[in-house]
RNA sequence: CGCGGGGUGGAGCAGUCUGGAAGCUCGUCGGGCUCAUAACCCGAAGGUCGCAGGUUCAAAUCCUGCUCCCGCAACCA
C-alpha cells in the first residue's frame, strides 16, 4: 500500500520588481530552494510558490521615467527576477506575479468581500508623502523634514483611503502567537512584535490609494487601487487557487495552511500581524510557520551601485558556478544574526571546504581506484576495525541532517554533510591506501578500503542533492553511481561491487587564487559604477569632476507673501552651553542667549557637531516659534542649518561679528 | 528607566534554557604522508568567556549593578 504523502506548502516573499534583486534577496530563494527539495527528498508532496510583486507608485515613475508602460516595465524586471532565479537552479513550483490575472480578479473579490462585512471602511490618509517610498509619515516621523526611510523630501498629502479594522482581530492573534510559541521563528521576533505592535494596540491599515493608478483597482470604487499587502500578501492563497465565493480549487484545499513562510526579517510585522488577521477575517487557517531569516550583508560597507560594490548572482555565478554560490550563501548564513559576504570569504569557503574538503577527495578516491584496480570497485569485504567508525559516521549523517533541517538549521546541515566528507579524508590516511598497494598480499584489503569510500562518497553526495544539485549529478556521473532514495542513506554497501568508475576524474571545483579574483572583480566594479553614473543623469555630470560644485534642487514650496515672512522672527542667537540629550541618538539641547534672555533649544544635529563644539557659536535662530517637547526636553526655537544631499549640516552663522540678539531681517 | 538581541583565543561563530574539566571553522606555527587540486592527516601556540559584585563545593552558564555594539520603536521645531 502507498502511503499518501504528507503535503509541504513553502513561499519566499516575492520579490519587489523596481530593480534587479542582488545577493541578499537571490539568498531567500536558495534558501528556500534547499528546504523545499529537502523535504521532497523526504517525501513530502512539496510546493514551492515564489514570485513578484510588481504594483505601486514606485513602478509607475520608474516606468514614467524609462518611457514605458508600467505593464512593460515589470514584465522586463520580472522576467529577470526569474531568470536569475532559474540560474540558482531554484526548483520552484509556481512563479506569481501580482499581475496575473486570476490574481487581480480574486484580490477585488477579497477586497469587497471584506469590505462587506465591515472589516474594511472608508476614510481619510492625511500625512506627508514620500514618494519613491510610497509612504505616509506625520510630522513627528520625519527626518529633518525628509523621509525617515530614504531621506527625500516629502510633500503634504491628503487622500480618501480605504482602512482595515486591525483591532478586531487583535486579540484572536494575541492568543494564537502565545499558543503557538513556533508561528514566529527566530523566537525572538516574537517578543519585538508583542511589545511593539500587538500589546500597545494595533492601527488600523490603510489598504488603498488614490494617488496612482498603477494597482489592482477596488472593484466599487474604481479611483481607488488596492495598497500593497491586500495585493501582494495574498498572493500566498491566490496562487494555489484560493477563491473567496467557496469555488477554491482542489490544490488550495489540500495545500493550504502554508507550512512555512520565508521572508526577510524586514517584513516579519507584516507577515505575523496583517497577514493573520487578513486571514482571520476571511476566515481561513493561519500558516503554521513564519521565518525571518536574516540578512547577508557586504563585508566592506553599505552597498551601493554609485560605490560599485553591489554583488549580484550573476557575477557570483559567472566567477564561482552555481553550486558554489547557493554553498556559500546557504553556509555563511548563521540562523539569528546576519551574516556576511565578501568575495574574499567566497574564495575562502571554495578553497578549502569545495575544492578541498569535497573536490579533493572525489578527485584522490577515483584516482586510486584507476591506479590500483583500473576503476574497478570490489567489496572483498575484508573488513577492519577504523571501518566501524567511518561507517558509523556516515550512514549517521542523514539522521543529523534531517534534526537540523526540522528546525531550519540548513548551514548546520550542510555542516554535517562535510563532517562526512572529513570523515573521509581521514580514512585515507588512517588506512595508507598507497602502501596497502605496495603489498600484493593486501590487495583485497585495498579494494576494501576504496569500495567504503566510493561508497561513503555516493551517500555523501546524495545527501548535498538539497543544497549543491548539480555538484550531487557530477559525483554520480563520475562513480557511475545510482541516486538513492531518502530510506537508503542510512545504509551502507549499496553501491554495487564490481562497478567501474570514471577513467578520468574531472576537477569539481578548481582552486582559485584571490589576487587574480580581485582583478576581475574590479573590473565588474568598474563596469558597475560606470552603468551607475550613466544611469544618474546628465545633470549629474559633476561626479567626475570634484573640484566642479555641486547644486541641489529641492521641491518648490507653495508662494508666500510679505507678510507671512514677516511673521518668522529671526535673530542671531549665542550659544553659551549644549549637553547631548539622554534616551536620544540625534538631539543637542542648546542654550541660546539671544538678546538678555536665552532660550533653550532642541536640534537634531549630534551626528554633526558634538556639544562642545556649539558653545560660543554664534547661529541663527527662529525665535518665535511655538514650543514643543523633543524627547521629553522642552525646545523654544530653531536652530537654521543648511543641508547638503547627504545631510550634511552647516549651521548659519553671521559672514561679520554680530551680537547675540541682532535681528535678522 | 520604550522593546529586544549581542559582547567567548587573530577572524567568524557554538556552548548559556537544564551550573561540573572552554569547543567548532578559518588563519598561524610544527610534524606526518605522497593517492590527490601545493591538496590530506596529526599536533601546538593563542582566551582573566565585556566590567564589577553576589549565590554555590563549583559560574561563560544563575542573581544584581555597570559599560559598549546592533536591530525595532520614539525623536530631528
Amino acid at each position: 500500500m502507498e502511503k499518501i504523502r504528507p503535503k509541504y506548502y513553502i513561499t519566499t516573499a516575492i520579490a519587489y520588481t523596481s530593480g534587479k534583486p542582488h545577493i541578499g534577496n537571490t539568498y531567500e530563494a536558495v534558501l528556500a530552494d534547499s528546504i523545499a527539495r529537502f523535504k521532497r527528498q523526504q517525501g513530502y508532496d512539496v510546493f514551492f510558490q515564489t514570485g513578484t510583486d510588481e504594483h505601486g507608485q514606485k513602478i509607475e515613475l520608474k516606468a514614467q521615467e524609462a518611457g514605458i508602460t508600467p505593464k512593460e516595465f515589470v514584465d522586463n524586471v520580472s522576467s529577470e527576477i526569474r531568470r536569475i532565479w532559474d540560474l540558482m537552479n531554484t526548483s520552484y513550483d509556481k512563479f506569481i506575479r501580482t499581475t496575473d490575472d486570476y490574481h487581480e480578479k480574486q484580490v477585488q473579490k477579497i477586497f469587497k468581500k471584506l469590505y462587506d462585512q465591515g472589516d474594511i471602511y472608508k476614510g481619510y490618509y492625511e500625512g506627508l508623502y514620500c514618494t519613491p517610498c510610497e509612504s505616509f509619515f506625520t510630522e513627528s516621523q520625519l527626518v529633518d523634514g525628509k523621509c525617515p526611510d530614504c531621506g527625500r523630501p516629502v510633500t503634504p498629502a491628503k487622500e480618501e483611503a480605504y482602512f482595515f479594522k486591525m483591532s478586531k482581530y487583535a486579540q484572536r492573534l494575541i492568543d494564537h502567537i502565545n499558543t503557538h510559541p513556533e508561528f514566529i521563528q527566530p523566537v525572538s521576533r516574537k517578543n519585538e512584535m508583542m511589545n511593539n505592535f500587538l500589546l500597545p494596540g494595533l492601527q488600523d491599515l490603510c489598504v488603498s490609494r488614490t494617488s496612482f493608478k498603477w494597482g489592482i483597482p477596488v472593484s466599487f470604487d474604481p479611483k481607488h487601487v488596492t495598497y500593497v499587502w491586500l495585493d501582494a500578501l495574498t498572493n500566498y492563497i491566490t496562487g494555489i487557487g484560493y477563491d473567496c465565493d467557496g469555488e477554491s480549487t482542489e490544490q488550495f484545499r489540500t495545500m493550504w495552511p502554508a507550512d512555512l513562510h520565508l521572508i526577510g526579517k524586514d517584513i516579519i510585522r507584516f507577515h505575523t500581524i496583517y497577514w493573520p488577521i487578513f486571514l482571520m477575517a476571511l476566515d481561513l487557517p493561519l500558516p503554521k510557520q513564519v521565518f525571518g531569516h536574516p540578512w547577508l550583508l557586504q563585508g566592506d560597507g553599505k552597498m551601493s551601485k554609485s560605490k560599485g560594490n553591489v554583488i549580484y548572482a550573476d557575477d557570483l555565478v559567472s566567477l564561482f558556478g552555481v553550486d558554489a554560490v547557493r554553498y556559500f550563501v546557504l553556509h555563511e548564513m548563521p540562523f539569528e544574526n546576519d551574516g556576511v559576504i565578501t568575495w574574499e570569504l567566497m574564495v575562502e569557503r571554495m578553497n578549502s571546504d569545495l575544492a578541498n574538503t569535497l573536490g579533493n577527495l572525489v578527485n584522490r578516491t577515483i584516482s586510486m581506484s584507476n591506479k590500483y584496480f583500473d576503476g574497478v570497485v570490489t567489496n572483498t569485504g575484508v573488513e577492519e576495525e577504523v571501518d566501524a567508525d567511518l561507517k558509523a559516521v556516515v550512514t549517521g549523517t542523514v539522521d543529523k541532517v534531517a534534526a537540523k533541517m526540522e528546525d531550519l538549521r540548513v548551514a548546520d546541515a550542510i555542516t554535517e554533510i562535510f563532517n562526512l566528507f572529513k570523515r573521509c579524508n581521514k580514512y585515507i590516511d588512517e588506512t595508507m591506501p598507497w602502501a596497502l598497494a605496495k603489498d600484493e598480499a593486501k590487495k583485497d584489503r585495498l579494494a576494501t578500503v576504496l569500495y567504503n569510500l566510493v561508497e561513503s562518497i555516493s551517500i555523501g553526495a546524495c545527501l548535498l542533492e538539497s543544497y549543491m544539485p548539480e555538484t550531487t549529478e557530477k559525483i554520480l556521473a563520475q562513480l557511475y553511481a545510482e541516486k538513492r532514495s531518502y530510506e537508503e542513506l542510512g545504509t551502507f554497501g549499496m553501491y554495487p561491487s564490481g562497478n567501474k568508475v570514471t577513467e578520468k576524474p574531472e576537477i569539481l571545483f578548481q582552486r582559485l587564487d584571490v589576487k587574480e579574483v580581485m582583478e576581475k572583480v574590479e573590473v565588474i566594479q568598474a563596469e558597475q559604477k560606470a552603468a551607475a553614473s550613466k544611469e544618474a543623469g546628465a545633470d549629474e555630470k559633476a561626479e567626475d569632476q570634484d573640484k566642479e560644485e555641486q547644486v541641489i534642487d529641492i521641491e518648490p514650496k507653495e508662494e508666500i507673501t510679505f507678510d507671512d515672512f514677516m511673521k518668522m522672527q529671526f535673530q542671531v542667537g549665542e550659544i553659551i552651553a549644549c549637553e547631548e540629550v539622554k534616551k536620544s541618538k540625534k538631539l543637542l539641547c542648546s542654550q541660546v542667549k539671544i538678546g538678555s534672555q536665552v532660550k533653550q533649544i532642541v536640534s537634531g544635529i549630534k551626528s554633526q557637531y558634538t556639544a562642545e563644539e556649539m558653545v560660543g557659536k554664534k547661529v541663527m535662530v527662529l525665535v518665535n516659534l511655538k514650543p514643543a517637547k523633543l524627547a521629553g526636553v522642552l525646545s523654544e526655537g530653531m536652530l537654521l542649518c543648511a543641508e547638503d544631499a547627504d545631510g550634511n549640516l552647516s549651521l548659519m552663522t553671521p559672514e561679520k561679528e554680530m551680537p547675540a540678539g541682532a535681528e535678522i531681517c
